[in-house]
DNA sequence: TTGATTTAGTAGCAAAACTATACTAATATG
DNA sequence: CATATTAGTATAGTTTTGCTACTAAATCAA
């Protein structure tokens, strides 16, 4: 090795932010302003400078497009660049990372902001017909898997969800994930450890009213 | 975007290559042979080229450093990139990919050549007092976790063993993997969909004399 | 030849976890 | 105050897991 000459390798992170809105799993999306792909829709993406570590390139994209700073649950997820065509401008190796956010985080910060920024269901996303930019089908697909996979022996469900809470809507969260019905019974045992009831209670509706929990921090120290 | 300027960043593959020698995970290193680090073991890399994918330069690296061209089991780990000093020479992002192989095709390969290049005990390289080059500890920490994880829900542990093998065999694989003791009765229920019995038999000293089984190829076609 | 030793392989019990159903509880509405 | 609706719980039945105890097939030594 000794000294390198740099090849001439762009590096990105491309970024997907997901939440659950009208019970549907949705991504954040932008419609692309310049060729190549005008006007299809893509994944938000910067190129990771050369004083920026990657985590923080993936942390600035999503403030740029969504203005959120918050700490958010941020995971890095796979490397492409097996295709060395996949930007037609020249080679791009693209990290992917993915962000988990609650609706009600959205309202507060997107709303005030005029963008073109929106939403979308994945499902659509992924249907045959759509067209997207770039490989981002495939890196939404893989997303979407690793949610799934995750969703089963973690708690990273509990990010779409504000601090308070209660167990059906949670068990709704884990329902969409899934994309199963589960039993209720089973559900609340399997999860009853990660909660604590803050002895509130939500009246909604001609019925009875649902306890309201938060996690139990405990659990949540990995 | 539009036209870019690449910045200077350079993309590299590390490899870690696993196998199982003398009832130990084992994973090929190289001492370094300049500075930084000059002495120091160090897991095989290669700077990416600007035509060249990334799962090719990990084979690259895997035939430059052992000779072997075979497909074995290859797969991404994960991208290093947040500490902008982990290369003292520049900014360097590293995708770790990790391959697995019996320790057979080591003998028949690397036998042949005369290099530095040497297995050496997992547990060993990550204790304290050793010292590794860059922040290589790191990686090889995260590649042991991920075998030990996926050999609870997946069939990697396999790809430790040659085409046939014993049960006894492949349950001290798993033993291994995992650090700890099974019992035979549970194991064998636990991989019986995953094996086949070839109708022969391996003498093995003054014993009972063992099955010799093959992967169930139905239930490797994932 | 036969009994001791050693590892291979299997049968089956008890405990735990999982799947599913059926119940009770608390609210609003007419 | 009966009804509708969703929240929450008790529990039965099944499957999986953890473990023990057995039988089987080889070599070796007396």
């Amino acid at each position: 090795m000794g000294k390198y000459i740099p090849e001439k390798i762009m590096v990105a992170v491309d970024f997907l932010l997901f939440t659950i809105e009208e019970d549907q799993l949705k991504v954040l999306m932008v419609p692309r302003k310049e060729e190549p792909f005008k006007g299809q829709l893509a994944l938000p993406g910067v190129a990771v400078k050369e004083k920026e570590t990657l985590s923080h390139a993936a942390k600035r994209c999503l403030a740029e497009e969504t203005g959120i700073q918050d700490s958010v649950y941020l995971e890095q997820l796979y490397t492409w660049g097996d295709d060395c065509k996949r930007d037609p401008r020249g080679r791009v190796i693209s990290i992917s990372y993915m962000a988990l956010i609650p609706r009600e985080k959205i309202k507060e910060k997107i709303g005030k902001r005029v963008t073109e920024v929106s939403f979308l269901e994945v499902g659509q996303m992924l249907s045959e017909e759509k067209e997207i930019a770039f490989d981002h089908k495939e890196i939404l697909k893989y997303a979407r898997e690793r949610i799934r996979n995750k969703t089963e022996y973690t708690t990273i469900a509990f990010h779409f969800l504000p601090e308070e809470f209660t167990l059906p809507r949670l068990q709704k969260i884990y329902e969409i994930l899934l994309g199963k019905e589960l039993f209720k019974a089973n559900f609340r045992k399997s999860i009853q450890e990660y909660v604590v009831d803050t002895g509130k209670i939500q009246k909604d509706g001609a019925h009875r009213p649902s306890k309201i929990y938060r996690r139990n921090e405990d659990r949540f120290s990995e």
